[in-house]
DNA sequence: ACAGAAGCTTA
DNA sequence: GTAAGCTTCTGTT
């Protein structure tokens, strides 16, 4: 085994009981012989092994292997004789499946591991231990609490069942204690079903805030006396040997001297045959189905295998003492265990160090005291040779965390140039750092460089090794910036945290933004210094190399020491809420991808731009020319006001709706409503708006986005700007490109690969639907997305009894407008709008749609229900979209904040799915050795730039990521399609 | 110089 | 009916 090889190892004991209590009973038709448990196990088998090759690049397991308990005894019960004393016999029917799941794993050509004298859990404490020493991860599947202190930076868990992935901040969310305590933390609870004594009336909150107090459990034992509730402190101090002992018990022993090693475990392709003859022999017959198709054998070809059923007790006697699902654990016989298995503290966990409260009562508490502190910026120091810059990244080494900020002369990251940087190692002890101020204004000639600052080089050859060392945390607001900045200065920022995302996973969509601004205000109670105030207004703005040093030293050493606040308030509300995996793998993993996309950019054919630009203003011109004549005289096409006056005014027409204001609306659909009606003018009024927007947005607009240097345009990613989770994009915004007309699709044409290689763009296909569906549980929906079936066609072939076949295309545009409005919230005002109906049949369609389909109906009602209960909504993966108005007595308000609530699970699902596919895609192209770059993300699709020899052997592995995004955290009872294609240009290309 | 309204582009 | 960003016009600062 070496770097980078994955290990598998599956709780056999355990699952075999969690499989027999959660799966429905099963019997084998010809004789009754009871098989759910081992029906389970094979398909959890299969599934693991088929779905890690096919869905996730990133996890294909190199080696596994299934581990089993083994004997009666084992040296637990020589600690403590009632050691799962209480346990009862399996059931019946039970019995005989222990030997059968062993033929099972046989037949799947894994190794089946068990031994004499040792709990299952010790031999997977002891292989994870050999994986890690060997450079490689492991998985162990299992959702068993006793197998969490295993958890670490390189060992993960898998519950099977649930489909969910257990790291470090899963563990730390369920139990409030991070894996190297949990030992300490089920000494205390103890466990009834293995009969661990723990300390009486002591469960797993307390023992939590007693963890996080005293830090371990010998500390808490030794300073009982300080426990301030007088009972508990009776009971500790009377139970401490009995804690003592359960600790024993609990610890897994990692040095079981093993017989089989780790290349024993070595993968093997499935053998079809084999596995197959095993199937047949259980009447597992679906099973059988899809082994063939996925092995290519031919299964009516094989015979069915010889299996052995043992329904005596001794036959299966090994698994015989392993009564319940599996809650055993091991003792610490030597030194040899714990100590050295103890995995690095996590930041979620450092972030609360030494304070002695639980999450949430530390995350109150902090929130309380930064209110207190006040915040002087007379205080900060600015530095100005390389001896106190030294000592400051020494002091930011030593304290393990520092905030750190750069101040530059452009908002855009890829424009801008370093001024100073700031850091601060904590609250009140900040520094500034500057480069290159200069003296005099920004204009005119100005003043040279001001006298001792620190050459940039110089300053950035002692920063690097700060930055990039992974045990110091870099905390930024708005990392993402500072990235993009250092990156493009040489330096890789590694092991971060960014207040402005956690701000977002914590209350996106909740009243206030996540600016620093904003967050200080609301969280400490501070008025930063306004940007204006030290770089000017207006016209008089300067750039900040030309702000005084020190106001820069204020405001710059404020930034820092307002982030390093920021971040101590509110990282401990994560666990606290339950978020720390959404900000794990959903926010702070995209960060250096999207930095990475933005550096990267896209090539834009300014030629295509200009020439089509140039057709545009004559068309424009051509159809102004006809609109004076037509209208009589000359006027600002543009303004909807005079426009307004022109047409129900002057020509007295039947003007439509009215806007807000109180104008009459000049909209695209109220001037398509008079062209319809046989008017002239309206119909070209709409040609004009579309050309001239084409041209003022797009044709002239984004040749002043190519980069002077790089010759391509690389639009900005905003991470905390919506409330669902998805991204948006900016200066320039390349998520509104246009596609719908043949005039607005020849702006694509301008995106264009680089010479040797073509545009790839993968898209997922109806993917809210998908996830509509997924959530809601709709029978019908989730059959038509599994056989492919038009879903529009099949929503209307139930709605109106059409048949799909001859299908008159109104009636699917009728069932599309529905199946989108379900998505957005559907009223019968919004849907009659849409269809150009009366609010009445509108009405109908819907009822109509709720009778086919009732579980949409419970859908929505439920997540109003939840919203209005809990004032937010979460997505699949547990992303939280915060609604604080849905309890408005203003119906409007109320009405509007419902369909937002009912959007928000969909949206935010599909966009949570696509934000994992690209932290994948991002490591998954080059470990398959491709040099596919993903530049560009849309909400359902991504954008490649792929070299043409690699285009073939990229669309596999794209597909394969994004299809299987959702994995292994949620299975979807949908499938996900994608369709990928490559062309020259985008516009071929999608 | 800025802010809001109106309108239009995307998913 | 959901979610965004950009441009133009217009009125206010």
């Amino acid at each position: 085994m070496k770097k980078g090889d994955h290990l598998f190892l599956v709780d056999g004991s355990g699952y075999i009981f969690r499989a027999y209590h959660a799966l429905p009973p099963l019997t084998r038709k010809s004789d009754s012989l009871p098989v759910g448990a081992v029906s389970g196990f094979c398909n959890m088998l299969w599934k693991l092994m088929k779905d890690a090759r096919n869905t996730d690049v990133g996890i294909v397991p190199t080696h596994f292997a299934v581990i089993f308990d083994h004997s009666s005894r084992n040296f637990r019960h020589d600690l403590y004789s009632e050691y799962k004393a209480n346990r009862s016999a399996p059931p019946e029917d039970l019995i005989p499946q222990f030997g059968l799941i062993r033929q099972a794993t046989r037949a799947f050509e894994v190794p089946c591991i068990e031994m004499e004298g040792f709990e299952a859990d010790d031999l997977i404490a002891t292989y994870a231990r050999m994986a890690r020493e060997a450079g490689g991860d492991t998985t162990i599947i299992s959702s068993d609490k006793d197998l969490m202190q295993l958890v670490g930076p390189s060992v993960a868990m898998y519950d099977p069942m649930k489909d969910r992935q257990i790291g470090i901040p899963e563990v730390v969310e369920k139990w409030g204690v991070p894996p190297e305590k949990m030992i300490d933390l089920q000494a205390l609870t103890g466990d009834s079903v293995d009969n661990v004594p723990g300390v009486p009336g002591i469960g797993p909150k307390t023992a939590a805030q007693l963890l996080e107090q005293f830090g371990d459990l010998d500390t808490l034992l030794a300073r009982a006396g300080e426990i301030k509730q007088d009972k508990r402190r009776q009971t500790i101090i009377d139970n401490a040997d009995k804690a003592r002992v359960s600790r024993e018990l609990v610890t897994l022993k990692a040095d079981v001297p093993v017989s089989e090693g780790l290349d024993d475990f070595l993968l093997q392709p499935p053998n079809g045959p084999k596995l197959i003859s095993f199937l047949k022999a259980m009447e597992f017959s679906s099973l059988t189905r899809r082994v063939a198709e996925t092995t290519g054998t031919e299964a009516a070809e094989i015979e069915p295998a010889t299996v052995v059923v043992q329904r005596k007790e001794e036959a299966h006697g090994p698994d015989l003492d392993i009564a319940a699902p599996a809650q055993a654990s091991a003792p610490q016989t030597a030194a040899a265990t714990t100590a050295a298995e103890t995995p690095p503290a996590t930041e979620a966990v450092s972030a609360r160090a030494g304070d002695g409260l639980s999450p949430a009562a530390l995350a109150d508490t902090r929130a309380h005291a930064a209110v207190a502190e006040k915040i002087d910026t007379d205080r900060y120091v600015c530095i100005r040779d390389l001896r106190t810059l030294a000592d400051w990244v020494a002091e930011a080494t030593e304290a393990g965390v520092v905030a750190f900020d750069t101040e530059t002369t452009s908002l855009d990251p890829m424009l801008a140039e370093l001024c100073g940087f700031s850091l601060a190692t904590r609250p009140g002890r900040a520094a500034y750092v500057p480069l290159i101020h200069k003296s005099g204004r920004g204009d005119l000639l100005g003043g040279g460089l001001v006298e001792n600052q620190i050459a940039v080089r110089d300053a950035l050859a002692l920063l690097k090794p700060l930055l990039e060392d992974p045990s110091v945390l870099k905390v930024a607001q708005n990392m993402k910036y500072d990235l993009v900045i250092m990156n493009r200065y040489g330096i890789d920022i590694v092991s971060y945290d960014d207040t402005m995302l956690i701000s977002y996973v914590l209350d996106a969509g909740a009243n206030g933004g996540h600016g620093m601004d904003s967050l200080a205000e609301r969280w400490l109670g501070h008025k930063t210094i306004a940007y204006k105030d030290v770089a000017g207004n207006g016209k008089a703005a300067t750039t900040f190399d030309f702000v005084d040093i020190d106001k820069a030293t204020r405001y710059a050493g404020e930034d820092a020491d307002v982030t390093l606040r920021l971040w101590r308030v509110l990282k401990p509300r994560l666990a606290a809420k339950g978020l720390a995996s959404v900000y794990e793998r959903l926010e702070r993993p995209l960060v250096p991808v999207l930095s990475q996309m933005e550096q990267r950019g896209i090539s834009v054919d300014r030629q295509i731009l200009s020439r089509l630009s140039g057709e545009l203003a004559q068309g424009a011109a051509a159809l102004e020319d006809e609109i004076y004549r037509l209208a009589g005289e000359r006027f600002t096409i543009g303004s909807p006001k005079q426009l307004g006056d022109i047409l129900f005014g002057k020509m007295g027409l039947p003007g439509g709706s009215k806007t807000k204001t109180g104008q009459w609306s000049t909209s695209a659909q109220v001037l398509e409503d008079l062209a319809a009606s046989g008017h002239e003018l309206p119909r070209k009024i709409v040609d004009w708006r579309q050309l001239t927007k084409l041209k003022s947005t797009y044709t002239d607009a984004l040749p002043g986005y190519i980069h002077p240097e790089t010759k391509r345009v690389h639009t900005n990613y905003a991470m905390a700007a919506t409330s669902t989770g998805r991204l948006s994009s900016s200066e320039p915004n390349l998520q509104n490109i246009p596609i719908r007309t043949t005039e607005g699709r020849r702006i694509r044409t301008a995106f264009i690969a680089d010479k040797g290689h073509k545009l790839v763009s993968a898209d997922y296909s109806q993917i809210e639907l998908r996830v509509l569906a997924h959530v809601a549980d709709i029978p019908q929906l989730r059959q038509a997305f599994a056989d492919g079936i038009d879903i529009h066609a099949m929503t209307a072939s139930e709605m109106f009894g059409v048949p799909v076949q001859g299908m008159p295309s109104e009636v699917r545009r009728r069932a599309k407008a529905i199946n989108f409005g379900i998505i957005y919230g559907i009223s019968a005002f919004g849907l009659a709008n849409q269809l150009s109906i009366a609010r009445e049949e509108a009405g109908d369609y819907i009822r109509r749609y709720f009778e086919r389909f009732p579980g949409i109906r419970d859908y929505m009602d439920g997540t109003k229900a939840f919203a209005r209960e809990n004032g937010y909504v979460e997505t699949i993966f547990g992303r939280r979209a915060h609604y604080p108005e849905i309890r408005s007595s203003n119906p409007q308000v109320r009405s509007f904040n419902e369909r937002a609530a009912i959007n928000a699970p969909i949206q935010g699902s599909a966009a949570d799915i696509i934000r994992r596919a690209m932290v994948r895609m991002e490591k998954a192209l080059p470990e398959a050795g491709l040099n596919a770059r993903m530049l560009l993300q849309v909400h359902d699709e991504l954008i490649f730039e792929v070299p043409d020899a690699e285009v073939e052997a990229t669309l596999p592995v794209v597909r394969t990521v994004m299809e299987g995004a959702a994995m292994p955290a949620v299975a979807l009872k949908v499938p996900l399609q994608v369709e990928a294609r490559a062309a020259d240009n985008w516009d071929e290309a999608h």
